[in-house]
DNA sequence: CGGACAAGCTGA
DNA sequence: CAGCTTGTCCGG
């Protein structure tokens, strides 16, 4: 022991702020302040108290980053609560020291909120809320500035309501909005309004429009700061703060009013443990600082219309504000073609202007046949299909397995692409426009292709910029994957296409200029028609009537459960009323309940056994 | 999480 | 029964 009380004293003098150079293992008196800290430790989910040594009391406070001795250890926590009542018979050791200034209280609740909410542990969202550096310069009681607002609630509404063409008043007076705005119309006044309410937490699903909001907000005269470089200034306070989803949980005080862009985009999804949702995160930090939530997007998620009115901008402006869809029907497409391009498609190719063709299957194919026997190729292992990937091996999908291209019941080498991936796409369109065509994987090193035709995965869609024409040769795939989500992740990629090929995007200079299409065998699938008709509400109306009759969200509340521990966890799951169990389906359970305060109530109250369990509330890929 | 300690297994 | 492994509990 005494080595380590010479490490600790020899601590202190580190000159960055240390504020209890006297802490040491003694007992202190029934007088002292007392805090209850939460070590930094996952599997620790319980508190334990301390006293603050007098020289720190007043730098210590809800959310202060602290050291602490815990068995013997030396380990970071956050102040979970203060002015707490020391039990009996316990002796407390002090606070090592307060080593910076943490999230605020109002964010330390929403952490308890969200350990709840999400299943998880409040530890990691503590961690989440806490500044990457140190913040010694403690601001204590409110920013220093307690800016006027520039606006009132209600004048923000009717600028709003100006600028759209449509009765926008209540957005800022109401808790909660979702303004549905189309691709090709500017979300920005919306963002301006609220930050003219005084500091906003504004939440995109993407670093890109982050940046992009806070050059506006900037060239605006706004007071804004982006994440993670500006947290200090966030804690500090009087600023908008502009982030990806990890902003949901980051400082703005006084908080004026919260903003999620594209609360659709699956970007605002934290899918490492414990899984969160950002829109969730900013529905509930909104209502619980009593400010305006506003969600925007295109084509809103089913799980914002469950908890907020919509209010759209002008029909008018909405319809053109989505391009124009070529839909081909590939039921009447000539069956000799490969079945990735038709005419239509062919003839766009191969006139003016750049072209991104998305297909979502990797390699040169899924399924092949033999050009002999006709057999299809199968794994001689386990007899699964067997893929081809981009170097010309066959792979299984099952057990990934490679050999070399051959067929195993007639010897021979030349096999035909029955399912083709994007490598096959790419050769034929390069026979078909007789220049080079470039892929883009979804690997992120690949720099910007230069060529005029591209073939790429859905990824390209996130990485590729100034096309005139984006084609889904095969959205079958999209809208039919047995997910309960498909409709809105293949709406959600129209979108992403329709922004690729805004007049701002693409060169505009060509025939096929700001145009989709999409070669589809279900030509009447409602987002196709949404899409066609630049007006989602069809879409939206009937998806959730098909999930209320089907029991999935937002109808319902789902958690996904898996890992070693998953069969003990669900043995031993509080049953009560409402919950049923499906599966297990690949190891994994769902725990289905009537909505999120039955699902969290329950998975909180089950006894966690030890090992690894993963629990994943609102799964997105299900 | 990581240390402490208890209970179980093994070998001579 | 020492010496080791494995498991469970607890920490302020």
């Amino acid at each position: 022991m005494g080595d380590a009380q010479g490490e600790l004293f020899a601590a202190s003098d580190d000159p960055s702020g240390d504020v209890a150079p006297e802490a040491g293992p003694a007992p202190v008196g029934p007088d002292a302040q007392v805090v209850r800290v939460l070590p930094d430790v996952r599997a620790m989910r319980d508190p334990f108290d301390y006293a603050v040594p007098s020289a720190a009391v007043d730098s210590v406070d809800t959310g202060s980053v602290v050291d602490i001795d815990l068995a013997g250890r030396r380990l970071r926590g956050w102040v979970v609560e203060t002015g707490v009542i020391a039990p009996d018979g316990v002796t407390l050791r002090e606070l090592r020291r307060v080593r910076s200034v943490g999230p605020d209280p109002s964010v330390v609740a929403l952490t308890r909120w969200g350990a709840w909410r999400f299943a998880g542990a409040q530890t990691a969202l503590l961690g989440t809320a806490t500044a990457p550096v140190r913040i010694t310069a403690a601001p204590q009681g409110g920013p220093d500035v307690q800016p006027a607002p520039v606006e009132t609630a209600r004048q923000a509404g009717r600028l709003l309501s100006q600028h759209y063409g449509a009765s926008l008043d209540a957005v800022f007076t109401d808790p909660a909005t979702v303004v549905r705005l189309a691709p090709g119309t500017d979300t920005y006044p919306v963002v301006a309004a609220a930050a003219g309410l005084g500091p906003t937490l504004v939440v995109t699903p993407s670093y890109r429009q982050a940046d992009e909001v806070l050059r506006r907000l900037g060239a605006d005269g706004h007071r804004a700061v982006g994440l993670p470089r500006g947290w200090a200034a966030a804690r500090t306070g009087g600023v908008t703060v502009v982030g990806t989803r990890v902003a949901a949980w980051a400082p703005c005080r006084p908080l004026a009013a919260v903003v999620v862009l594209d609360e659709h985009d699956e970007g605002h999804f934290q899918e490492h443990a414990p899984t969160w949702h950002a829109r969730t995160v900013a529905i509930e930090r909104a209502r619980a600082a009593g400010v305006p939530c506003v969600l925007v997007s295109p084509s809103p998620s089913l799980e914002a219309l469950a908890v907020a009115p919509v209010v759209p901008e002008s029909p008018a402006t909405e319809r053109v504000g989505w391009p124009p869809l070529d839909v081909v029907d590939q039921r009447y497409e000539d069956p000799l073609r490969s079945g990735l391009i038709s005419e239509r498609l062919a003839d766009l190719v191969r006139s003016p202007g750049r072209v991104l063709c998305v297909l979502n299957r990797k390699g040169r194919a899924r399924l092949l046949a033999c050009n002999g026997c006709s057999d299809l190729v199968r794994c001689d292992g386990c007899g699964s299909a067997v893929g081809q990937d981009a170097g010309g091996d066959l792979v299984c999908g099952a057990c990934a397995s490679r050999r070399p291209p051959v067929c195993l019941s007639c010897g021979r080498t030349s096999l035909r692409a029955v399912r083709r991936g994007v490598s096959r796409l790419r050769d034929d369109l390069e026979v078909l426009v007789g220049e080079p065509v470039a892929e883009l994987t979804g690997s992120a090193n690949d720099s910007r292709p230069s060529t005029r035709v591209v073939v790429g995965t859905t990824a390209a869609l996130h990485q590729l910029g100034g096309v005139d024409l984006v084609a889904f040769c095969d959205f079958d795939q999209e809208l039919l994957v047995p997910r309960y989500r498909a409709a809105e992740q293949a709406m959600a990629l129209l979108v992403l296409a329709a922004r690729l090929v805004q007049p701002g995007g693409s060169t505009g200079s060509s025939a096929v200029a700001g145009r989709i299409l999409v070669q589809t065998s279900v030509p009447e699938h409602p987002v196709v028609l949404a899409v066609s008709d630049g007006d989602p509400t069809a879409f939206t109306t009937g998806e959730l009537a098909r999930r209320i009759e089907l029991g999935w969200p937002p109808a319902t509340a789902m958690a996904l459960v898996s890992g070693a521990a998953g069969p003990a966890f669900i043995d031993g799951l509080v049953r009560s009323a409402g919950i049923d169990v499906l599966g297990p389906v690949d190891d994994r359970w769902i725990v289905r309940a009537p909505d999120h305060v039955a699902l969290c109530d329950c998975l909180a109250a089950s006894p966690r056994p030890p090992g690894r369990l993963r629990i994943e509330v609102d799964p997105l890929r299900l």
